[in-house]
Order: C-alpha cells, then sequence, then structure tokens
DNA sequence: GGAAAACATTTTAGGCTTAAAACAATTCGG
DNA sequence: CCGAATTGTTTTAAGCCTAAAATGTTTTCC
C-alpha cells in the first residue's frame, strides 16, 4: 500500500512543484478562457470573410485559400504541398481541386519525375479571377481589424507567434 | 471628362487623407498577416483537439462543444441559443442534437410555453461524459498554452477583446 | 379578430472535412 | 536486384456546415 504522501527524502527535489505533488488541481481556467477567446475571433472573421466572398463573388472559402497558396507558387505545387500549407487533409484537397479543374480555374498534371506526384497552377482566369477577389479580401481585412493599432497588431503578431510556437510544441510532445 | 485629380478647393478638407485622394492603395500586408497568423494557431490547437478528442474519446469536436454549452445551463437551452452561442447555423444544430439524443446524451422536449420552441438538456450520462472529457480537455489546452507567460496571456486576453469588438464593428457596418 | 410580420425550427441541396483504408510509384537496405 | 518501407494520392464512410427555402407558431398592429 503506497504512502499518500512522498517520502521526506524525495521532497527535497519537488519544493518548487509542490502543487503537484500533493495533487492539488491545477487551475488552467484562464488559458481555457484564452483559447475560447481565440476561437470566437477566428470564427466572428472567418465567417464575415466567408460570407463577403459568396455574395460579392459566389465563391467558397476554401477555393479562395486553395487559389491563395497556388497565386504565391508560379510554378505550381503538388497536392500535398497545399494540403501542408492549407493543413488540412490530402482527400479534402483532392475534391476542392477536382472541383476547381471543373470549373477551369485550375490546371493539373502528372510530374515527369515522379509518376505519383500532381502538380496543380492557377490557370490564366483563375488567375485573374483570385487577383480581382484578393484585392477586395485585403480592404475586407483591413477593416475587420480597423480599431487596432500598429502597436496592437505588433504585439499580437509577437503574442500569437509565441501562441504558435507552444502549441506546436505540445503537439509534437505527444506526436514525436 | 473628369479631371483626374481634385480641385483645389477641394483640397483644403483633404489633407489628413491624402492618401485616398491621390487613390494611392493602402498597405494593409500587416494586417493580413495578423488574420493569417490567428487563423493558423486556431486551426492548429482546434485540429490537436479534435485529434485528442477522438483519440481518447472517441467524440468529435462539435459534440463537445455543444454538450460544454449545455453543461454551462442547468436549465437546458433552445436550439436557437445554442445556435447563437456556437456561432452556427440553425439547421446544422439540428442535425448535431438529433445524433447527441439518438446517443443517449441530449434529452429534448418541446417547450410548453410556446411550441415553435425545443428545450434540450443534458441527460445524466451525457452530463457525466462530458464532465469526465472536460476534465481532461482542460489539461491539453494547459499544455498546448503552456510557454505563455501569465502575463502574455493577459495581454493576448485583451488585445483579442479588442479584435472581437473591432471585428464586430465592422461585421455591424455591412449588415446593420 | 385577422392579416401580416416575426420567430424557431426543419428541410434541402450542395459542398467541406476528416480518419482510415486502399492503391500506386519510388526509394532503401541487404 | 528485390522485398520492404516510404511517399503521394485517391477512395470510402460518416459526419459537419452553410445558405436558402419551407413549415409551423406566435406576436403585432391595425
Amino acid at each position: 500500500m503506497p504512502a499518500p504522501w512522498p517520502a521526506v527524502s524525495d521532497c527535497i527535489d519537488m519544493l518548487d512543484s509542490e502543487t503537484k505533488v500533493v495533487e492539488t488541481p491545477e487551475d488552467h481556467a484562464e488559458e481555457l478562457r484564452l483559447w475560447l477567446r481565440l476561437l470566437t475571433c477566428t470564427t466572428l472573421i472567418e465567417g464575415e470573410v466567408r460570407g463577403r466572398l459568396r455574395q460579392r463573388f459566389d465563391v467558397t472559402l476554401p477555393r479562395f485559400d486553395l487559389m491563395a497558396q497556388l497565386d504565391k507558387a508560379p510554378d505550381g505545387m503538388t497536392l500535398s504541398d497545399v494540403s501542408k500549407r492549407m493543413m488540412v487533409s490530402n482527400g479534402n484537397v483532392t475534391g476542392l481541386v477536382e472541383r476547381l479543374v471543373e470549373s477551369g480555374h485550375l490546371d493539373r498534371r502528372t510530374s515527369d519525375t515522379d509518376r505519383r506526384v500532381q502538380v496543380i497552377r492557377l490557370t490564366k482566369l483563375g488567375r485573374a479571377e483570385f487577383r480581382r477577389m484578393a484585392a477586395e479580401h485585403e480592404t475586407w481585412i483591413a477593416d475587420l481589424f480597423a480599431d487596432l493599432s500598429p502597436k496592437d497588431v505588433r504585439d499580437l503578431m509577437r503574442l500569437l507567434a509565441k501562441t504558435k510556437a507552444s502549441a506546436q510544441k505540445s503537439a509534437a510532445r505527444r506526436r514525436p
């Protein structure tokens, strides 16, 4: 039967983590509230952008996002690259690309050097439409963040970079 | 044919907004980068939470979120309330609730005073399972944000509150 | 009282999303 | 060189999600 408290000798190394030793459930309410607020902000802005894209251009957000990735890669990207960049599953990209090829916005071809790989590019039409949408999209974002000062923006950038790093580290701890 | 520049008399009132007058496209790259970083953080954390919920409890994130709303409302909520709180469409909630009733986690009844309204509550099983999951969930969040200092958390809370307010104001400008 | 507006929910049609399994092609190690 | 792992993509099954139209109910306001 284990003693309900650690031996005195073991406590020497535990003095600065006493809360754990005595099994006090730690209070993480602040982090939880932070996470909910982060999620709320993103959902709010994402919904607004989604609605405006639909209203103005009759396009969905995922299609816009995919085109945005390709606009930055004039030589095209592989499906895997796109999937990693967009942080969505492979199968998701397959379907998205299918519909965008169908509508004439994307061009897709099998790589010459590796027959597993599909390389996709924006077509002329796709690029033109994306540029038109992106210009307006940028003004929406500016408007949504309009009440933040330049310093606020800088501070948020810094803190979110730290958040991203922390989350990535935590994710890596689980899946090494 | 309009002159390509404003009349001198009109310029008197424009001196402090000259960039607009000369049609210089304003630079909103910083806000755009901020939005992408915000989105990345949320997607990263959301994906991690989704995966852990599935692995540990074989439950989806939307189901967990819905149960979380109900856990805070012992007397139940209407579908509209839930839909507003979760910031998802009404139809979405209908389906989600259907499946959770089916699995015995939710109880649903028509309001006595207004036959349009459906009131849903957690069942005993639903509450028990949610509490079990929520306890672990809180430690995941704490771990994901572990590298942020208490001050970072406070600063982020403040800046995200400002962001939320700004976005809501912008959304209201579009849909008054 | 009764038409019209407002409200709560469901239905519909289509697209998005994931996890996991299946398939295909390449690379690696012996 | 050849079997085994690895890599890139697609398929599958199920669920999530939205916008818009449809349905049923209540309130409003002549």
